[in-house]
DNA sequence: ATCCCTCGAGTTCA
DNA sequence: CTCGAGGGAT
């Protein structure tokens, strides 16, 4: 980036930041996310570390403390409330620890770790066991007098419960954390909607927000809650494991997951596992809390700037950030769908590199407004897969470039075609080489013939050393044909000519599903295979047969016949027919299964989600994708997706792997 | 005509 | 996993 370019850029993030802010701690308003904003933040931090001539006292980076806040009365914290030092990754936090061992050598480091929780740090002032004030944690000095609001929350005690270690205590000072369950988020959300209202961004900024309300009605009606995780009064406590379990006497709720760990490999193996759980939480987690368990070793260690030294916070990957868009790229899928594909200035998401994204249609570019160049959020949310959710337009330079949908396809240079009413452009040329490679990769794929060592690269060598034209061809492949081709040594041209050669066995199916029949997928594969039976049958099938089938209708039956009719088809079809061992559909197995439907979600142990399939089908039940009121069972493995949730919702029969494999005994 | 259920198709990274 | 659209039921 060229010096101009970089201080334009600087003023606009600026800008933005500053827009944020403004709406996040003046109006109590949201509209990107904490992790988005942070994205921006940071883009901001390395620019002005590239080019400190453009560094200025008003940077977002500069700041040292919050806003300041006209509503509240001003409290002095009695010990000032720190902040923490963050940690991403194992690395961070070896780190982190490394520097502790050389400063004190001598030192044995056991661990305490806890769920860092999104919420309000709150310190709460007891007098004589009764609480006097609560404050939030404002700049970590001076804090804002919520004693009201406070008040209305019931996992916070208005007395404390007796204890021998508070009757000569004067003033005990306990610390927490206050937040807003995602459940009862969810609820006042769900009113706010129903009333027309605008709905909230997140628990945390419902919870700063509800804590600032000046009718303690409001606030008491939102169910907020209370974890406490210190006491920063001294009573004699050792480490901070006593302070958890004295909290606990006191009368106060503690993080349930918290414990003690002797060394770090149990702090990550217990960072893991509250990653796992994190989504069955009724509340925000952004990372775990770390801390040096001895009281008197954390003391010694002392404070740098504004965190101590003996205690990191380990955060979750982000699953949001900001990234630029540097080209939009057109994709052609095997039934010849131009996908546009934004190419991205790789950024690090939920820990994996992310350089790509669709843009599955026009129709989506229009509705994000997207142009070549913008800076956009992206996100991966629970999947794998990422998503440009929002564009900034304020940061655009006015180089941004629109795109446009080709009118021409890329690779065979033939028009597409969009009907009208329809969403995916179209090139239509049944000869266009990107599709006709597509439909080869379709042909071998998985749950096509599925041919062992056979993948795009293969046969892009194939095709490319003109050695096979069609699908067929690859079964008079000879050992001596792949060893000509780089890359082939004798071993691996013999185990792919015998990964093509146990292929020849394949069930109908199969093969039908292979051949890349528009509309003709997996399922209504089986259909056909099951009504017809050979491929003879369904080649000579009539549109009224096709369409006595119960889950095919006038606009399936029109696919699978034009798919037949093409004459250039027959010579393919009868090689192909000749070159196999057509498995016709076997008789079921048995009847366990019988009038039964399931789908499966998670990661199984005993097999794959496409064996337990295959398993529920021999046995005379029915698979499904999507869970509906109609579905009998949905079977559970490890790590669920969203299907459980909509189980529960509408009532279906939740099952685990052993519950559906003791059914089939 | 409208709703609900399914299926097909496309997508990313380790 | 999500979206769009086909197919049948209402």
């Amino acid at each position: 980036m060229i010096k101009k370019e970089a201080k334009d850029r600087i003023e606009k993030l600026k800008k933005e930041i500053r827009h944020h802010r403004y709406l996040y701690h003046v109006l109590n308003k949201q509209d990107i996310s904490d992790a988005a904003l942070d994205s921006l933040k940071n883009e901001l931090f390395q620019l002005e570390q590239q080019y400190p001539v453009f560094v200025t006292a008003d940077s977002p980076t500069q700041r040292v403390a919050g806003e300041p806040s006209e509503k509240f009365v001003k409290v002095k914290h009695e010990k000032r409330m720190l902040s923490l030092n963050d940690a991403f990754n194992e690395e961070d936090v070896q780190h982190w620890i490394d520097r502790l061992v050389r400063l004190d050598p001598e030192a044995k480091f056991d661990f305490f770790v806890e769920t860092k929780i999104d919420g309000l740090a709150i310190s709460l002032m007891y007098q004589d066991s009764v609480l006097v004030q609560a404050a939030t944690r404002g700049n970590g000095k001076v804090g804002e007098d919520v004693t009201i609001n406070i008040k209305t929350i019931h996992s916070v005690p208005l007395r404390l419960r007796e204890h021998k270690l508070l009757k000569k205590q004067k003033y005990v000072e306990i610390r927490g954390e206050v937040y807003l369950p995602k459940k009862e988020f969810h609820r006042i959300n769900a009113e706010r909607k129903k009333r027309g209202e605008p709905t909230y961004m997140n628990p945390r900024n419902t919870a700063a927000g509800t804590l600032r309300q000046l009718d303690p009605a409001l606030v008491a009606e939102r169910k907020l809650q209370f974890f406490s995780y210190a006491l920063p009064t001294d009573l004699g406590q050792h480490t901070h494991e006593e302070e958890h379990l004295l909290l606990q006497e006191f009368g106060f709720v503690t993080d349930p997951d918290a414990r003690a760990c002797t060394d770090l490999q149990a702090v990550f193996s217990f960072y893991k596992t509250i990653q796992k759980k994190r989504d069955s939480l009724d509340y925000d987690i952004d990372g775990i809390v770390v801390t040096v368990n001895d009281n008197a070793l954390f003391d010694r260690f002392g404070v740098v700037g504004k965190a101590p030294r003996a205690a990191v916070a380990l955060k979750f990957p982000a699953e949001q950030s900001t990234t630029i868009v540097e080209d939009i790229q057109i994709q052609i899928g095997r039934t010849g769908a131009l996908t546009p594909v934004a190419h991205l200035k790789p950024v690090q998401i939920a820990g994996t590199t992310v350089a790509r994204a669709t843009l599955h249609n026009m129709d989506e570019i229009q509705r994000l407004g997207v142009k070549i160049g913008d800076t956009v959020i992206i996100e991966k949310a629970g999947d794998i897969i990422p998503d440009i959710v929002a564009v900034l337009p304020t940061l655009r330079t006015g180089k941004e470039k629109v795109f446009r949908m080709p009118k021409k396809c890329p690779v065979c240079h033939q028009p597409v075609l969009k009907k009208s009413g329809e969403v995916v452009t179209y090139c239509i040329n049944e000869h266009c080489l990107a599709r006709q490679r597509e439909q080869f990769y379709h042909f071998v794929s998985k749950k096509g013939l599925d041919i062992d060592g056979l993948g795009p690269k293969s046969i892009d060598q194939l095709l490319d050393a003109d050695l096979i034209v069609t699908p067929a061809d690859l079964f008079s492949l000879t050992v001596e044909d792949l060893e000509s081709l780089e890359g082939f040594a004798d071993v691996s041209a013999k185990k792919l000519v015998e990964g093509i050669d146990a292929a020849r066995k394949v069930d109908l199916s199969r093969l039908i599903f292979a051949l890349g029949i528009r509309q003709v997928g997996e399922q209504t594969a089986i259909d056909l295979a099951e009504h017809f039976g050979s491929m003879e049958a369904l080649r000579k099938a009539s549109r009224k047969e096709i369409e006595s089938l119960h889950a095919i209708g006038a606009s399936v039956a029109d696919s699978v016949l034009n798919y037949f009719a093409d004459e250039a088809r027959s010579e393919f079809l009868e090689r192909l027919i000749h070159e196999l061992h057509i498995q016709a559909p076997q008789k079921k197995t048995s009847t366990v299964f019988l009038g039964e439907s399931y789908v499966f979600t998670g990661t199984l142990q005993s097999m794959t989600r496409d064996d337990a399939r295959a398993l529920v089908r021999a046995n005379g039940g029915i698979v499904s994708s999507t869970v509906s009121r109609n579905l009998d069972f949905l079977v559970v493995g490890d790590k669920p997706g969203s299907k459980v949730a909509k189980a529960q919702k509408l009532g279906v029969t939740i099952l685990s792997e052993e519950d559906f494999l003791k059914k089939l005994q």
